[in-house]
DNA sequence: TACTTTCGTGTAATCGATTACATAAAAGGT
DNA sequence: ACCTTTTATGTAATCGATTACACGAAAGTA
C-alpha cells in the first residue's frame, strides 16, 4: 500500500520547505535552476502526484464540468457527450454525467448537486422547459458558473446556447416532400412545449404555406418518440376522409412505426406514400428501406457547446456574453422519400 | 454575485465557533438541541452549501467514480453507463466519463488522471488487453482504489469483473443455427486478443463439435465491427469451393453488412442463408428483415458493476475480495435466422 | 459541601497545495 | 568598504470543513 506522497515529503527529504517544492514544480521563475532540477528529479523518483483536491480547494476550480442530459443511452446525446469530452479533454477538464430521465425534479437536483460539487461549468439539454421555476438555474448563475444549453434550451438572460435550426430542418424536409410530388403532407409533432418540436412544426407549416398548400390541422398528430406511437398515429391518419400521402415525423422512431404500419397495409413507399424522420438515428440508414432524416450533427454540437464554455470560463469579471450558436440541419435523403433520385 | 457562505460565516453571525456549526450540521449528538436548530435555521436562511471540495480534501473521498470506456457513442457502452449512473446516484456518487478510443495510451492516461483526481473507484471496460504493461493498473491498486472491469476484462489479481458468458453466447447462437438446419456455419470473429471475441469463437467451435459437425478454419473470418467489413468478409466466404449457409457474426454491424451483400446477390435469407449477430444493437430489431442477435443486458451489467464497487469501497482494510460476476447472454431469435419459427 | 460525571463548546491541528510577505545571502555599484 | 539591488528561500496564512483534546459549567452523588 503506497503512502501518499506530498510536497512536504519531498521538502523533508531535500531539507527545504514545501513552498520551494511547490514553486519548483510550478516553474516559478524565482527558483534556482539547480534546485528546480533536483526537486523535479526527486519528485519523480518518489512517485509524487499532485493532489487535485487540495489544488481545487485552494484555487476554487475543480477542473470538472457537469453535463446534464435527459438520458445517456440515446445516440444523439451520447454523441453530443462524445463531442464535449473530446473538446474538453485536452484542456484538462473531466466530464461528469447526470441524467434527468425527463424528470424536472431530477433536473433541479442535478443542478444543485453539480454546483455543490464545485464544477467549473454546466452544459445541459433542458428537460423542464415549460416550468417557470428557474430557481436552480439562477442559483447556478449567481455562483458565476458558466452555463451552456445545447439542443433543448430555455430563455434565460446571460445563458448561451448551441442548437440546430429546427425551423429550417422542418422547412427543408417538408419542401423536399413537396418536391417529390407529395401534396397532402402530415406531421408527427412532439411535445410542443419544447422549442425544438415547436420549431420543427412551424418550419413544416411555413413550407406548406410558402408552396401554396393549405395547412390542415387534422394532419398534425402529437406522437411520442416511439415506434408504437408512430403506428397508432398513422392509423389515425389513414382513417381520415382524405388521408395524407406523406409524413414528416419529428422522431425517427415514430417514422419507423409509420413505415411498418404502412407496409402492413400494403401501401408502397415511396411510390404511394413518402416518410421522413428527424435525428438521423443510426438505424435510419441501415434499413433496407432506408429512412430520410434530418441530421443534427451531435458531435459538432457537443464540440461547439464545449468551445462556448471555454470562451466564458476565464472571463468571470467581464460582462456575460450571451452567445447563441445555431447549427444548420442537414437533410439526408434516402429511399423512404426518393421518388426521383435514388 | 453571491458570496460563498462558509461555516465560519454562520459561526460569526451566531457568536459561536465553526466547530460547533459543523457539529450541529452533522448531527453530532454532543450538540444542544436548541443550538442545533438555531444553526440549521441560520444556515438555511443564509443559503449555506457545504463545500464538497473541502470535505473531499479532509476525508480523502471525492464521491466521484471514474468510468473508462472505448467510446461512449455506442448503444452498449451508453447503456452500461446508464446502469452505473442509476445505481450509484442514490449513494451520492457522481460519474466521470473517460474515453480511450481504443488507444492504449489514452487508457493509461485516463487511469492516471482519474487517480490524480482522487476518484473513489474506477469502473472500466479494458481497451488494452494484450499489453503486458499493467503499470497503470497496479498504480490504481496500490492507491487502494477499487477497480472493477466490465465486459472486456483483464486478469489481474484482486480485480473484480462483471462480464457476460460470451462462450455461452457463441454456443447457443451456433446451436440455434444448427437447429434451423444450417450445416456449414461460418464465423465472423473480432480481435482475438480480446477475451470476449475469443470466447465467442470458442463457444461457436464447441457447438459445432458437440453436434457432430466439423470445424473448418476457412469459415472463420476476422472482421471489424463495421458494415463494410461484413460485406468484404461475406464475399470471401462466397468464393470458397464450398460456401457456408450461415454466419454467426460477433458483431451486429458486420452481420448487417453480410445481409446487405447477400441480398444484393439474391441469396434469400433465411431460406438459403441464415445470419446471426451479437450485441442486440437497436437496429437489429427494427429492420424489415430483423436480425437475430445476442443480448448482453448492458443496463444490468452496469448496475452489477456498480454494486460490486459499492461492496468493495468501504472495506479498504480487509483483504481484497476478487469477485467475478458472469451474466447470462440471451439470444433474441429474429427473422434473419428463423426458418421454423416466425 | 465536596467530588465526580456529563454536557456543550471552544482551541487548534489537519487534509495538501499555493502565495504574499519577510529575510538572508549574493551580486553589483561607487 | 559600504550601500543597494537582486536572487533564492523560508514563514505563515489561506482555501473550508472535520475532529481529537481541553475545559468550564451544570448536574449527579455521597
Amino acid at each position: 500500500m503506497s503512502e501518499k506522497i506530498t510536497i512536504y515529503d519531498i521538502a523533508k527529504k531535500l531539507n527545504i520547505t514545501a513552498a520551494t517544492v511547490s514553486r519548483a514544480l510550478n516553474n516559478n521563475p524565482k527558483i534556482k535552476e539547480s534546485t528546480r532540477e533536483l526537486v523535479i528529479k526527486t519528485a519523480a523518483s518518489m512517485n509524487y502526484k499532485q493532489n487535485k483536491l487540495a489544488l481545487a480547494l485552494k484555487s476554487g476550480r475543480s477542473n470538472n464540468i457537469g453535463v446534464i442530459v435527459p438520458r445517456i443511452d440515446s445516440n444523439f446525446f451520447a454523441s453530443v457527450i462524445r463531442g464535449i469530452e473530446e473538446e474538453l479533454h485536452p484542456h484538462g477538464y473531466q466530464v461528469i454525467i447526470c441524467q434527468t430521465h425527463e424528470d424536472p425534479k431530477r433536473e433541479n437536483e442535478n443542478l444543485y448537486t453539480l454546483i455543490d460539487a464545485q464544477v467549473d461549468g454546466i452544459l445541459m439539454s433542458v428537460t423542464d422547459v415549460a416550468n417557470e421555476n428557474t430557481g436552480a438555474f439562477h442559483y447556478v448563475l449567481e455562483k458565476n458558473v458558466p452555463l451552456v444549453f445545447f439542443d433543448r434550451s430555455k430563455h434565460i438572460d446571460g445563458v448561451s446556447s448551441v442548437t440546430i435550426n429546427d425551423f429550417k430542418g422542418g422547412y427543408i424536409t417538408t419542401k423536399h416532400l413537396i418536391d417529390e410530388g407529395c401534396s397532402k403532407i402530415a406531421h408527427f409533432s412532439g411535445d410542443q412545449s419544447l422549442e425544438i418540436f415547436k420549431n420543427r412544426f412551424l418550419g413544416y407549416k411555413q413550407a406548406l404555406l410558402d408552396n401554396g398548400m393549405t395547412f390542415n390541422e387534422e394532419y398534425v398528430i402529437r406522437t411520442k418518440s416511439s415506434v408504437e406511437s408512430g403506428k397508432e398515429a398513422v392509423n389515425v391518419l389513414l382513417q381520415l376522409k382524405t388521408p395524407p400521402d406523406a409524413i414528416f415525423s419529428s422522431s425517427d422512431f415514430a417514422a419507423l412505426g409509420a413505415i411498418q404500419e404502412l407496409k402492413d397495409k400494403n401501401i408502397s413507399i415511396p411510390k404511394q406514400f413518402c416518410v421522413a424522420g428527424f435525428s438521423n438515428e443510426p438505424f435510419t440508414k441501415f434499413m433496407e428501406l432506408s429512412i430520410t432524416s434530418v441530421d443534427q450533427s451531435p458531435l459538432e454540437m457537443g464540440k461547439m457547446a464545449a468551445r462556448v464554455f471555454l470562451e466564458q470560463v476565464d472571463k468571470t469579471d467581464t460582462i456575460k456574453i450571451e452567445k447563441k450558436v445555431v447549427l444548420a440541419p442537414e437533410l439526408h435523403i434516402r429511399k423512404s422519400s426518393s421518388r426521383t433520385t435514388i
